[in-house]
RNA sequence: GGGCCUAUAGCUCAGCCCGGUUAGAGCGCUUCCCUGAUAAGGAAGAGGUCCCUGGUUCAAGUCCAGGUAGGCCCA
């Protein structure tokens, strides 16, 4: 694209458009004119406003659904830096965590972390490093391509050293708040990976799945208390993996529970559940309460495993027990369960655990020893059975968590793991998330909400090898030291480690001796040395790495690497907290989550003021893209053929960006013809005029009040769509800008275009005038959605005729309104003419009478009759082709039949419920008294039950319908009537039309541009003749012939002809 | 089991906050009209249990309650 040089007027632009080669067109400008900086720069003085880039992990390539929320991400931004703030777009790479080991596993053909081991953690932590690269370069290209605006020359990566350094920063001042700390507890573990997951990964999608997984009721034969050797206690479990190492059977206090027998035995089942459980023919023989049962002792279902003595295989009560299914009893095993782990802890009990961290059962054990967890049922089913354990066996759908990423099915496992104590500040959070706008809303205290106040504690530890280092050492007494920085780390040790590399394996081999005094242990706190009595044993850092969402939720300070870079300290406060984030609504738990977790936790403040949720993207049929249904659209090929701005468009505006929707072919097709080409021609068309009247703004045109109708129609309307429009902006409402804009550039085209079209084929300053101007702020209203259509009518139609129009429209102003201009009264009274339009062309359609025969009047019957002016009234006389437009009571009340009804919305507020009466009234009153005393009074009396009522013009709906001759049609009250007597002359002003038109057509086959002149020789049957003799005049203004000849030409022309009217005619370029 | 979202024409979706007369648009289909910018535009036709059931009200697609179905998120 060339750079077009003010002044040197318009040029005109090809109606036809490539849309995706200009974008690339567009994309080579604003590289060559580095335009993106400019943006920035141009605010530099400006209030900031502060946007934060969520990270994509580069770990595969993108997808339609990634465009999405870079459309957000971009459109806002550009909003805001067209209304002068400065907002500053610093890209970002999340590059730790299980996903990029995951990948580089496969590479590698590993199946665990034995292979990693074995490999070597430095070589496989730099084929980590190496994979995250990979897939950078897709990211930027699909993210330039859609024209996302973001700084990728100075991108955080969060596996920078001082990222790490100011992450390390931030766990530091959490550990010294005393809210991160090591507890032994049972979490989601993920076997394969080896390592436990954090609650909102469990968020993650797909982490739920259902399956079908077995239901057995077991016997566990009592051997004490009131019915020892008589009666075994029944229990239900889905998990029969567990039973090996069942501890105890809990029931709830407060529940019935009963012995039942069928004869041959008897078993304990709460009351509830006896016949869902057992069956029919089972009879009560005691009751009890589950209290009562306590202590009650059992013999285990299996004796697989060793029992380290103490207590065990008991009876005990728990309130979480219900009986809506099951048997009301429930089986429990210390390392498998939060409720299960914490009841044993408490009763006593000590841990056992017969699976290893790989998830199978110990070599050793017999029957079931080496078997990964979850394939040890069957056996373990066979056994039960064997030994008439098993009461029944059946199988049972639920879901299940698996492992978001690797899809293994998950264990509840007790291990030591490191937390942060976010239930310790989750008042803090609630507050923080108080101040949050939520875009919808409803995320806010629904799906968002709720999960804050159901927060638990951030299992933040990973027993892996791709992340942030936990920066604890420790030693073998325990005492631990928190480590903020490799500046400390370099104190602590005595030796300048400031060129470490903060990953595994190098980190670990730093190790130093122990500053705590000899005698405290463990815990947050002063973290300082007591020279006196050191504990002076070597502390060494504690194996796992972190959460890798605790890396992208540190991103707003640690993108800076805060507090240690120079100058992160002024950039962090500029940029805390940001003014707007936006990401997928699967964001809520993850990065959403993280982010104000991590700015509560740090700073006592959360790290966003507004958030945008956007919905899925699914496939045209309505499914998720995905491999397997072969449904998958790709970004960069949708974008060939559609071009960004129509994808950008899809994604702003259409349905709700926060529900699902779907994208396809079509959908793109249809807006690109409605919206996008639309624009493009009402463009292609100005130009094409101003051209050829060599017209620029420069020229001046009369002041607005003094123009033509629809002009002043038009400018208070763009002043209009600029309050709604902004306003929507402000609300972050695209879906509704989409809407205006859609509107307005259709009204734009199919109304004021259409209607002034004559007055631009004359040059009329005014029409040229008004049109420009609403071009140059409808094109900076869309510029922040469709980028790169709006940069190329920027650069056709505003910069060579506006010498102080700035280089690029996104460099330019967001444009202002003035409240005063908008003029709801024409808007009403256009309005209103465009009905009656509408109206007269649907009774010439009913008439069956082409609308190029003129007719001689139309009557119109409506009570705004007064309110239209002259110019509106000539303006829907031309469109409907008839001589003259005259209200309906003109015509004699002779012509006229009056119907009345009533106005419900208007009867109902001083009605209420006799509304239906005083409706039924006014039908029943004869109409056209009733409107005749309206339009003379005001008011009419009907006669209600008996009584007379007085009611206003307002609260009836008067409508006249003419009878005889004419063609009417009426809707709400108002009514078109045209008047279908035609006269000769009127049927040979009809056929001088219908020449025009011929001709019209023939001057476009032969290629004639819309300003050449024409000579022109006719020959024609008898009306026909007559016609064009009587309208020669006309006939030659329309089609500009300079010359108009009845007979054929001497020279050898091509002919046209239409049989049907009875022409001929030949035509030729006039030269000179 | 809980939270949230969605349900309106064959399809895609407005309208619902703030109740009102005959419920709209686009796409697709049929017929016609218009056209010196348009890949457009217009008129008419066909196409609707506004998911269901109750309630409030003179009046419910709209407000309230309870369901149903689908989706998302969690237990």
């Amino acid at each position: 694209m060339t750079s077009p040089d003010p002044g040197s007027g318009f040029r005109p632009v090809p109606a036809q458009v490539d849309l995706p080669a200009l974008e690339h067109d567009v994309l080579r400008l604003w590289h060559e004119q580095r335009t993106f900086e400019k943006s920035v720069q141009k605010n530099a003085d400006g209030p900031t406003w502060t946007f934060y880039e969520g990270p994509p992990t580069a770990n595969g390539q993108p997808g339609v659904h990634h465009v999405e929320s870079r459309c957000f991400k971009d459109v806002f931004p550009r909003f805001k830096t067209m209304q002068g703030y400065q907002v500053a777009r610093k890209g970002g790479w999340d590059c730790h965590g299980l996903p990029v080991e995951l990948e580089v596993e496969k590479e590698l053909g590993f199946t665990g972390k034995n292979d990693i081991e074995k490999f070597g953690v430095a070589e496989f932590n730099q084929r980590c490093r190496e994979s995250v690269q990979r897939h950078v370069d897709a990211w930027v290209e699909m993210s330039d391509r859609v024209g996302y605006w973001v700084d990728y020359e100075n991108a955080y990566r969060t596996m920078e050293p001082s990222y790490v350094e100011s992450v390390w920063w931030a766990l530091r001042q959490i550990y010294d708040k005393g809210l991160l700390v090591e507890d032994y507890r049972v979490t989601p573990y993920c076997p394969r990976c080896e390592t436990g997951l954090s609650d909102h990964e469990l968020g993650q999608p797909g982490a739920y799945e259902t399956v079908s997984d077995p239901s057995v009721y077991v016997r566990f034969p009592l051997t004490s208390g009131p019915y020892a050797g008589q009666a075994a206690l029944l229990t239900w479990t889905t998990t029969p993996w567990t039973l090996v190492s069942n501890a105890l059977v809990a029931v709830h206090p407060e529940v019935e529970y009963v012995v039942a027998t069928d004869g041959t035995e008897s078993l304990v089942v709460a009351a509830a559940r006896v016949e869902a459980a057992l069956g029919e023919g089972w009879q009560v023989t005691a009751r009890f309460t589950g209290r009562d049962m306590v202590g009650w002792e059992y013999s285990r279902p299996f004796e697989l495993v060793a029992w380290p003595g103490g207590r065990a295989h008991f009876v005990v009560t728990e309130d979480y027990v219900t009986t809506d299914d099951g048997t009301g009893l429930v089986h429990q095993s210390p390392a498998f369960g939060e409720d299960d782990f914490r009841s044993c802890r408490e009763n006593g009990v000590e841990m056992v655990n017969p699976i290893d961290t790989a998830g199978r059962f110990l070599g050793d054990l017999d029957l079931v020893g080496g078997q990964f967890f979850k394939h040890a049922d069957t056996d373990l089913v066979a056994d039960l059975e064997a030994r008439g354990l098993m009461f029944r066996h059946e199988s049972y759908e639920h879901s299940y968590p698996h492992c978001w990423r690797c899809h293994t099915p998950l264990l509840y496992y007790a291990q030591p793991s490191w937390y942060i104590r976010t239930t310790a500040v989750k008042d803090a959070l609630l507050r923080e998330n108080d101040r949050t706008n939520w875009v919808p809303e409803t995320v806010k205290w629904g799906r968002y909400g709720d999960w804050l106040h159901n927060n638990v504690d951030w299992s933040l530890s990973r027993n892996r090898y791709w992340g942030t280092p936990l920066p604890i050492w420790r030693c073998p007494d325990g005492h631990e030291t928190c480590v903020a920085s490799l500046a400390e780390l370099s104190e602590l040790t005595g030796s300048d480690q400031s060129g470490l590399d903060p990953h595994r394996p190098f980190v670990d081999e730093v190790t130093f001796t122990c500053p705590h005094p000899s005698a405290r242990v463990g815990g947050g706190g002063e973290g300082s040395a007591h020279a006196s009595e050191a504990c002076g044993k070597v502390a060494r850092r504690v194996p796992e790495v972190i959460d890798g969402w605790f890396d992208s939720g540190s991103m707003p300070f640690a993108q800076w690497g805060y507090p240690y870079v120079d100058g992160s300290e002024e950039q962090f406060k500029q940029a805390y907290p940001a003014q707007f984030i936006s990401e997928g609504i699967d964001q809520t738990r993850g990065w959403f989550y993280t982010l104000m977790a991590i700015g509560t936790l740090v700073f006592d403040r959360t790290s966003y003021e507004n958030v945008v949720c956007l919905g899925m993207i699914l496939a045209e049929d309505g499914r998720k893209m995905s491999k397997h249904l072969g449904n998958i659209l790709k970004p960069m090929p949708l974008m060939d053929e559609h071009g960004a701005d129509a994808l950008r468009w899809f994604m702003a505006t259409s349905g709700s960006p926060w529900s699902a929707r779907r994208v396809g072919h079509a959908t793109l097709q249809e807006l690109v013809r409605k919206v996008l080409l639309t624009y493009w021609n009402t463009v292609a068309f100005h130009t094409l005029y101003a051209h050829t009247a060599g017209w620029s703004p420069a020229d001046g045109a009369p002041p607005v009040g003094e123009r033509p109708v629809l002009d002043r129609w038009l400018h208070a309307e763009t002043d209009r769509l600029t309050r709604e429009v902004t306003a929507a902006m402000e609300s972050f409402d695209t879906q509704r800008t989409g809407q205006l804009i859609s509107q307005f550039v259709d009204d734009l085209s199919n109304w004021y275009v259409r209607r002034s079209r004559r007055r631009f084929w004359d040059g009329d300053p005014a029409a040229l005038a008004s049109l420009h101007h609403t071009l140059a702020v409808l094109t900076r209203l869309l510029a922040p959605v469709t980028p790169f259509v709006t940069e190329r009518v920027w650069q056709e139609v505003v910069r060579p005729v506006t010498p102080d129009a700035a280089e690029s429209v996104h460099l330019a102003s967001w444009p202002s309104y003035d409240e005063t201009a908008i003029d709801d009264t024409l808007a009403d009274q256009m309005a209103l003419a465009r009905r009656l339009v509408e109206l007269g062309r649907s009774a010439r359609a009913e008439a069956k009478v082409k609308t190029r025969q003129p007719l001689r009047r139309a009557l119109v019957g409506t009570r705004a009759w007064d309110a239209l002016s002259e110019e509106l009234r000539a303006d829907i006389s031309d469109e409907l082709n008839v001589a003259a437009v005259e209200p309906l009571s003109s015509a004699g009340s002779d012509l006229v039949d009056h119907s009345a009804k009533g106005n419900f919305r208007a009867l109902g507020k001083r009605f209420g419920r006799d509304t239906p009466k005083v409706a039924a009234a006014i039908a029943r009153a004869p109409a056209a008294d009733l409107a005749a005393q309206l339009s003379e009074t005001g008011s009419a009396t009907v006669d209600v039950d008996g009584s007379p009522t007085a009611v206003s013009a307002d609260e009836v709906i008067v409508s006249e319908r003419p009878r005889e001759g004419w063609s009417v049609v009426n809707e709400q009250g108002e009514t078109m009537a045209l008047d279908l007597e035609l006269t000769p002359e009127l049927v040979r002003a009809g056929l001088a039309r219908e020449a025009v038109r011929l001709i019209q057509e023939a001057r476009k086959r032969t290629g004639l541009e819309v300003s050449d002149r024409i000579r022109l020789w006719w020959t024609a049957d008898a009306e026909m003749a007559a016609a064009m003799r009587a309208h020669a005049g006309l006939v030659g203004q329309e089609v500009l012939a300079l010359e108009l000849s009845e007979g054929a030409p001497a020279a050898d022309l091509a002919e046209h002809s239409d049989a049907q009217l009875g022409l001929r005619f030949w035509l030729a370029k006039h030269v000179g």
